[in-house]
DNA sequence: GGAAGGATGCACT
DNA sequence: GTGCATCCTTCCA
């Protein structure tokens, strides 16, 4: 699949950049021999060391963690709350643990599959507007966990073909965190205006 | 072996 | 807008 440039929008020290620079860009599944694919439209940064949401902040490195120590590029898939699976693109060198969640999708591709296994009847911009229901779109569960979303082609991510407005992007505090203390008030969620496909607008 | 938790989703007021 | 079901994984003893 893929190449450098993808490699410097996906990999750096700036992971609220990073989180930005996503937006637009498709995220790309070929689970059960179906193609899916959609735009990304909402995305959130955690900042492994200094971050109290963050799984892996201050240091913290067990069996479910190291993956955020990966390499950038690499997936971290989480199950939360024993149902739902979250997709998560690392985004620093190894050793250090920052990550983004991904958020929200605007379906653009295998939209019949999506509907398959989420809802039939849900309108294509409610199939992946949150986190858990993307990943259950696209059939990602944690078997995709250290996956390479730059060179895999089970899953990956292909650049944005048209630039996206830096008005488009809305800052806002991210959510289902407030145990985080005061990093809870970090404006580091990032979604496009406008789009019906974001989880909360 | 077991207790605790959790980056949600949905039903309901 | 708010409340709560839910259940697998993680981590610690």
């Amino acid at each position: 699949m893929n190449n450098d440039y993808l490699k410097n929008l996906l990999t750096g020290p700036d992971v609220v950049k990073i989180a930005r620079s996503l937006l637009g860009m498709s995220l790309c599944s070929a689970i059960d021999g179906v193609h899916t694919e959609g735009i990304i439209v909402e995305t959130e940064a955690y900042c492994g060391t200094n971050d109290k949401a963050c799984h892996a902040h201050l240091g913290k490195f067990t069996n479910r963690t190291k993956v955020m120590y990966e390499k950038g590029g690499t997936a971290y898939v989480y199950l939360c709350y024993g149902i739902h699976h979250l997709v998560n693109v690392v985004t620093n060198e190894k050793g250090i643990a920052d990550a983004v969640l991904i958020r929200a999708l605007m379906p653009t591709d295998g939209i019949d599959m999506m509907r398959k296994r989420v809802d039939k009847e849900k309108p294509i911009h409610q199939l992946c507007n949150g986190p858990g229901k993307l990943s259950k779109a696209m059939g990602i569960n944690k078997v995709h966990n250290e996956m390479d979303l730059l060179h895999s082609s089970t899953l990956y991510i292909k650049p944005n073909v048209k630039e996206i407005n830096e008005e488009l992007i809305v800052g806002t505090t991210r959510i289902g965190i407030d145990y985080a203390e005061e990093d809870k008030y970090l404006n580091w969620r990032f979604y496009l205006k406008n789009n019906k496909a974001v989880s909360i607008y």
